[in-house]
DNA sequence: TAGATTGTTAATCGATTAACAATC
DNA sequence: TAGATTGTTAATCGATTAACAATC
């Protein structure tokens, strides 16, 4: 009766479709044009059923009985679906030995993600590759002039609220936090933590006696 | 009738361990004996029914009626639980920004981690702060003769594979990849994959039109 | 046309949430 | 004892897997 009941995009196939894409562009750079959900499957390790209900919320151009997937529509229709499309600019504080790795990681502009520039309280190098670094100070001003949302922390813990506070003050909506502690931050702000601990925790289970059950 | 069904570990509960241990230690610090799955709940922003399922999984001490968990043997539990009391050693491959964060990071000793050397094809610098920085050539000697199960890849893609390779050849039984490729490994090798792409993907859309439902 | 693969609807599975007896 | 909080067993919820009609 109610057509307007959420389509249901679960967060595990999210998680996955940036891989799909790594695949589809090595297939495509090899000359496919066409794919079908059991040779993504085979490829990725996971059931034809799983590719299939992955594409679908991404997907516009449907897929061809008996031929599959049509890769260019695919990969464009899940950087579309993904926001790789429109670059999101980003701010990073914190330019330790792990600010720098992300300021310096290519890989990022593929995401549709731009870091302009790195913040610390200590500037001991002018830049990162072509990525500024500027003091601390200048933060809140630069944030709210370019209109940036996305805040990544790459401080120790004990800096990582106060910045937070700071980021959510000039602006920022979405925060990408790499300190290992818990943020507290309004309602409407979104964090994504990246606790290597708790990758550490899977890792390491697997390699003691009492296993968890599935796979990693 | 079957005592031997596997006890219900799940993946969820497992990543979120770590988190319970940074909180009860900072109340441990304050001076915190008792604590309540209803306080920890509140703290960490769940609900006390998965705290306490999530800390019954680790716990031997049982918590108490009316005064709630004992937090130092709470700690205990869970460390153990984690193999943070046995260090593990690990090798590292790929000494880019990346992979010297990482030999960087002082946080990993206290998740029983311990990267003992970094191995990169050129050695640029002898290294990094108290970690030996060596040829890759010494790699599957060094790595059998110290008989060490855990290796990090933080290589560019294109050399990922390879070094995967040649750590399974070196007895390496699991492998936390931070290379953007799907590895293929034997079977009974554990590959945790870090895949920031997925990670932004997820922050990314949450700041998109299209949302997935339930929180991050 | 026959065979293969799609998208979708139904069944299963596992994790989260709720309910509650046990107990300090 | 009464109240609070535990550990556990049952109910709900959501995601994964299976089944299948539609179609190229």
């Amino acid at each position: 009766m109610n057509d307007e009941i959420c389509r249901n995009i679960s967060l595990t196939s999210l998680r996955r479709l940036p891989s799909y894409l790594r695949y589809l562009k090595t297939q495509r750079d090899n000359g496919i044009d066409y794919l079908s959900s059991i040779i993504i499957a085979q490829a990725m390790e996971l059931s034809p059923m799983v590719v299939k209900k992955d594409l679908s919320i991404a997907i516009k151009v449907e897929g061809k009985p008996k031929l599959g997937y049509h890769v260019d529509s695919l990969i464009k229709d899940i950087e579309m679906f993904l926001g790789y499309d429109n670059k999101k600019d980003a701010v990073l504080v914190g330019v330790g030995s792990l600010g720098k790795a992300l300021l310096s990681y290519e890989g990022f502009k593929n995401y549709g993600l731009n870091i302009i520039v790195g913040f610390d309280k200590e500037v001991n190098e002018p830049a990162i590759l072509d990525k500024k670094i500027l003091s601390i100070d200048k933060f809140s001003n630069l944030t709210k002039r370019m209109n940036i949302h996305i805040g990544i922390i790459t401080t120790n813990k004990e800096a990582a609220q106060e910045i937070a506070n700071m980021m959510v003050e000039a602006g920022i909506k979405a925060i990408w936090n790499w300190a290992p502690v818990k943020l507290s931050v309004p309602e409407d702000i979104v964090v994504k933590n990246e606790d290597l601990a708790a990758s550490l925790a899977v890792l390491s289970n697997s390699l003691s006696d009492h296993q968890i059950g599935g796979s990693i």
